[in-house]
RNA sequence: GCCAAGAUAGCGAAGUGGUCAAACGCACCUCUCUGUAAAAGAGGAGCCGUAAGGCUUCGGGGGUUCGAAUCCCUCUCUUGGCACCA
């Protein structure tokens, strides 16, 4: 690919809006300057997830093509809190938090962006510039704005319309994010859809104060699996510290029509290819190979493959996963409830009674349907709760 | 400071004296089916008890009542409006 079409293909593929436009940003990208690019990370949440990697993959492109890359740990903004999500208000962080926050991060988008070797992403902390102004500075650039300006956008014209409140420090974030960029003299910000506001805010601001452009890249927001908004609440998303088996089997949730948005967006695939594999191969199949790709991604090609068998095995053969708890007991005839209880396979005697009634619970393939009668195990018996609870009977004594 | 509204299960949100272990939606769990931990369909969802039944839950505490998520008092918190800002 030369660089033209890598160029391309970036400003393209992933990405919901340029400003001002794609034709300017193409235009500085191909005339061979080195820009300075930043990505402004919450350290309050180091927990990644797969939605997170949509941005990073955004800025590795970047990192690829020479160009100079910022990770921007908004220790300083953090404290505010983001309006953008304002249910929760963050507790302050100590400063020894921050760090640890900050290398958990960076652990976990080490696999998608380079920390190391020949240009680097640098990480930065927006306190070092953001404590240090005073209120003289902060009302200064207070006066490149309007609050009609702010009052536009939509989340506060529907708190508005709501009765809900609208604090004022709320006002203050978009602008402790936007110094961020005079700060650093960047040349352009990237981030979710949902920092378009905010980003904005920054663009006018190096207009105003330094005179240049800044351009702004927004990424979509990932769907979670379950093609809802992604959200806590909702538990849909994956976070990157999952096992192999669990990345594998939650893509293999992930409804059907969302399978090539995330080839798109989380993979490294050729666009034109998933193209082609979306004609020859069924859902399924399609599925397994972007649960394999992802596996693969943030563990290792071999653990793609063992997960990949190991789904097969369980959940289409309906067999036995290689690996399971295995727990102890002591006697033949055993009270299924207490088997359960006791081992914590269950979290309390009613719900085990429950599931026994729902026939969920099997040992060795035969279903239990009477907790009151007591069971007879073997050493090596296996017993089966819902889909995906196992563990084998180690007979002792 | 004053006035008003509100606090219900993981979240959102009904319920305004007994039929409320608490509707409904989302998430969750199970089963059936299937091409998957998909979709669809059916069911479940405090705890203890084989069961009958019992016990603990609707911001905290206290009260009224045969009986309270529901009424009263009080406290805490959230929010809106007003006032103060000499």
């Amino acid at each position: 690919m030369s660089d033209n079409e890598k160029i391309e293909e970036i400003l393209s593929r992933g990405v919901v809006k340029i400003y001002p436009s794609k034709e300017a940003l193409e235009k500085v990208l191909r005339s061979g300057k080195r820009i300075r690019l930043y990505l402004g990370i919450d350290p309050s949440n180091p927990q990644l997830h797969l939605g997170h990697t949509v941005v990073l993959k955004k800025l590795r492109e970047f990192q690829n093509l020479g160009h100079e890359v910022i990770l921007l740990v908004g220790d300083f903004t953090g404290r505010i809190g983001d309006p953008t999500d304002k249910t929760s208000m963050r507790k302050k962080l100590t400063h020894k938090e921050v760090l640890e926050n900050a290398k958990t991060y960076q652990n976990q988008a080490e696999k998608v962006v380079k920390f190391d070797g020949k240009n680097p992403v640098k990480l930065k902390f927006n306190s070092e510039w953001l404590d240090k102004l005073t209120f003289n500075e902060i009302a200064e650039l207070a006066t490149f704005f309007t609050v009609q300006q702010f009052l536009e956008r939509d989340m506060y014209q529907k708190r508005i319309k709501e009765g809900k409140p609208i604090g004022l420090h709320e006002f203050l974030y978009p602008l402790m994010q936007a110094y961020d960029s005079v700060a650093m003299d960047v040349n352009m910000e990237i981030g979710g859809n949902d920092q378009t506001f905010n980003m904005l805010v920054g663009r006018e601001l190096v207009k105003s104060k330094l005179g240049r452009e800044k351009f702004v890249i927004t990424v979509p927001l990932l769907l979670g699996t379950d093609g809802q908004k992604m959200g806590k609440s909702l538990g849909n998303y994956i976070p990157l510290t999952d096992s192999a088996n669990d990345i594998y089997g939650k893509i293999m949730s992930l409804h059907d029509d969302l399978v090539y948005q995330y080839f798109e967006l989380c993979t490294l695939f050729p666009l034109q290819s998933i193209k082609s594999l979306e004609k020859e191969l069924n859902p399924m199949d399609l599925k397994k190979r972007l649960a394999f790709e992802i596996v693969k991604m943030y563990h290792s090609e071999k653990e793609a493959q063992k997960a990949q068998k190991e789904f097969e095995k369980v959940f289409q053969n309906k067999g036995l996963p290689s690996n399971m708890e295995t727990i102890s007991c002591s006697s033949k005839n055993q009270n299924i409830i207490d088997l359960l209880v006791k081992n914590n396979l269950v979290s309390s005697r009613s719900e085990a009674k429950r599931l026994i009634e729902q026939g969920s619970v099997d040992i060795d393939e035969q279903t239990i349907k009477d907790f009151q009668n007591p069971i007879n195990v073997k050493n090596g018996s296996v017993i089966h709760i819902g889909k995906r609870k196992f563990a084998k009977i180690n007979l002792i004594g």
